[in-house]
DNA sequence: ACCTGAACACCGTTCAAGT
DNA sequence: ACCTGAACACCGTTCAAGT
């Protein structure tokens, strides 16, 4: 617990770092790195301070991602939601996947067990926001959960898939994009052949959130 | 490149362990220790060589991964396929889906970088599959390549979140599912409450993946 | 109260030397 | 032809000692 101001009756070493300088040294280096390089040593040496110190202004390295990540989404602006319920949840689901797209190392770590649990209150709005127009909608609660799970998949896959996809060597083919495919074993897959790249760049989320979304609010089963 | 036969004119030092010796371990090392423990040294103790020999029978990591992945696809049996063009899309993707949820590391390897395009053709089948019941129901060539991304964001979305979830402490809280929520700032979500954890364990695959592919199976904007 | 280096228990991979 | 240990360049984390 390090403090900024300095208290009266303060005794010992004083500081040379403190959790808000880490968080901002660890946004640095994501931004600047890689979320691959963000390392407790290297973070440590981006701050000019020996690897240990930091343990005494975070518990460990999920314990700083978690920081780092509340952080991240409480400052995010809250959009006013529109009127009509399906166009609140489309928007919703559209926030975070925007939100995520933009720090994709994000999606990573929520897929990690139990992350969503850890977050603050305040970053549960989208959540929130998609079991409202759900529920507006004329699902039941159970039935807005399912569709706010169905969304949740279908949002992190796609940030996940795409955030892997980077051309880390624009001479080496995207998925299944490849030279040749038998014709006889893979025809459909021969006769995209190459344009399966191009396809792959375009950004088809909206419309596949939407078929989603529209399926499971049209479900009865859940009404 | 070991040989399992010995030829004639063998010269040299004798091989202590194979390709296929050393897959199969991995394999057993991965089911009995979890894919986290999937490391070189562990698996050259396992089939107690030294770490180094494992790099006269694979490349590197990524290698033995590959391998590992369409050895373990082409292992599995191909239902005959559906008549009706919906279902055969349905009936792939949950054959895909069901095959990842048997492995789920598979899920983690597959979405990395390129990892698909390393498959062999006899692994794409279910590709191929989604692609020809899209086309079969009558989207565009184009139409079935949006269609196959949905359904593969969404099922690897639901893989990973769902291996992640796993309980790796009964006592901590799954996902959303806390002990209170604010009902002031997040009343639906209060009103889960605890039941949250009841609800994400419900298997809501197939209903979410039919939502999908009715409604991208309808867009008119790939026929 | 806070910082530090040494140490522990790990990684993947290369390379020269040995059989 | 194949195997090996030593070595390199890393990890996260603990702990006793220092200021």
């Amino acid at each position: 617990m390090p403090r900024t101001t300095a208290p009266q009756g303060r005794t010992g070493r004083p500081p040379v770092t403190s959790r808000a300088e880490i968080l901002a040294a660890a946004r640095r280096l994501i931004d600047r790195d890689g979320w691959e390089k963000l390392t407790i040593r290297r973070l440590a040496a981006e701050l000019g301070v020996g690897a240990t110190t930091l343990y005494h202004h975070i518990r460990n390295k999920e314990d700083l991602l978690v920081l780092l990540l509340n952080h991240y989404i409480e400052q995010l602006e809250r959009p006013a939601p529109p009127a009509d319920p399906r166009e609140r949840v489309l928007a919703a689901a559209t926030a975070m996947h925007d939100a995520l797209a933009g720090w994709p190392w994000a999606a990573e770590v929520l897929t990690a067990d139990g992350f969503i649990g850890l977050l603050d209150e305040s970053a549960l709005w989208m959540v929130e926001e998609i079991l409202a127009g759900a529920e507006d909608a004329g699902l039941t609660p159970d039935g807005a959960v399912r569709l706010f799970r169905g969304v949740w998949y279908y949002t992190v896959g796609e940030i996940l898939v795409r955030a892997h996809t980077r051309n880390r060597d624009e001479s080496a083919p995207l998925p299944p994009f490849r030279a040749a495919f038998d014709a006889d074993r893979v025809p459909h897959l021969a006769a995209i052949g190459t344009r399966w790249g191009t396809l792959a760049a375009e950004n088809t989320y909206p419309e596949g959130l939407r078929a989603l979304v529209d399926g499971l609010l049209r479900n009865p089963s859940t009404h």
